[in-house]
DNA sequence: CACACCTACTCACTTTGTTGAATAGGACAG
DNA sequence: CTGTCCTATTCAACAAAGTGAGTAGGTGTG
């Protein structure tokens, strides 16, 4: 239950209803963990069900009402005995890699696609910024980092930085590359 | 079929058995995609069926008969096809990164996690470089990246390499952050 | 000469992930 | 005052991925 991890883990920082949870799981947005709204509804009710989370009823004018849930104690058992386990090797599944392997099949189409993929992780880079000055408040990081009471979600927001960082310079370079074999044109 | 895409990009550069596939997507060699042996003997099966590859049976003394795949005109049409379609968004599920997220339950937990995710980035590094150098053989990469027939498989593992290089680097800013915590004691 | 490992693959089952639709009131923009 | 977006969720069906166990001969190690 690996998704039932993640969404243990969200909550450690406090409740949320299954909308709230499916916004910070978006794409766009996740920096541990990618589910849709769907996963995640049907995962909230299984951890319900297990009594690892606990759901009331928040009535609300104006606005449909909704469930919010908190982690039980046995929710935050079950999560510490995660921490205990071993953890299985991780997995990255990535459209643009197999393109990129594929590439030389079609150099042009792959292209295209890697430009999208250099705006997507340029305006996720920005989210991640706005998190970050969220999570700093005014703080300087070092301070931050000795001295908060949770730093779990600025260390995991760190490694998607450094993520989407990377695929930047990646996806730069692969188009330099690109480019430059077809500037030589017939080769 | 994300893992079916992966198939074919793969047997772009060759014929293979399922096996062959089962040890190139091992967890500790893939530079582009894992996958069990299980699901890539299913894989072939399927795609073979959809005759996007096909499979001889090679007979072989002193070890058991293997089939093994090419990649069809259709395949390869296919991958063209695949090519030219929009990516969905990477998703990347990493036990360590939610237990990373809930660290502040159980800090000396992760930090066992840590090191051993340590080891496991730096064995994949190796392997990658065996790998580099396999492809390189002894040109300059320059050379190799200008010159080359197919440089698909050669930028995948650049890809790689640097998402095991900032593993690295952030398990161990991790770690010492950790370390610093625990220095200052009783906060 | 026993035991473990390597090649090569198959079957059965469970868990995840994906897709599409339905519902329904309020907010906001043009 | 119309249409679209936002909150908030549910249901159903299906496709894909992951887990575990099993088979079987050959090779190499101590």
């Amino acid at each position: 239950m690996s998704l039932g991890h993640a969404v243990l883990a969200a909550l450690l920082s406090g409740e949320a209803s299954g909308y709230d949870l499916a916004k910070s799981f978006q794409a766009s947005v996740a920096n541990f963990w990618v589910a849709t709204p769907q996963q995640l509804y049907r995962e909230v009710d299984r951890l319900e069900a297990a009594a690892l989370i606990s759901g009331r009823l928040v009535e609300q004018r104006g606005r449909p009402n909704k469930r919010v849930f908190t982690l039980t104690s046995a929710g935050r058992a079950h999560l510490v005995d995660f921490l205990g386990t071993p953890s299985r090797p991780t997995s990255i599944k990535d459209d643009l890699l197999v393109k990129v392997q594929a590439l030389d099949l079609a150099p042009e189409s792959v292209e295209h696609d890697l430009r999208a993929h250099l705006a997507r992780s340029e305006a996720k880079l920005e989210q991640y910024a706005a998190l970050r000055r969220w999570l700093l408040r005014d703080q300087d990081e070092q301070d931050y980092l000795l001295t908060a009471e949770e730093i779990g979600p600025y260390l995991t927001l760190l490694r998607g930085w450094s993520f989407e960082r990377e695929n930047i310079a990646w996806v730069t370079r692969c188009l330099a590359v690109l480019q430059a074999r077809a500037d030589q044109l017939p080769g």
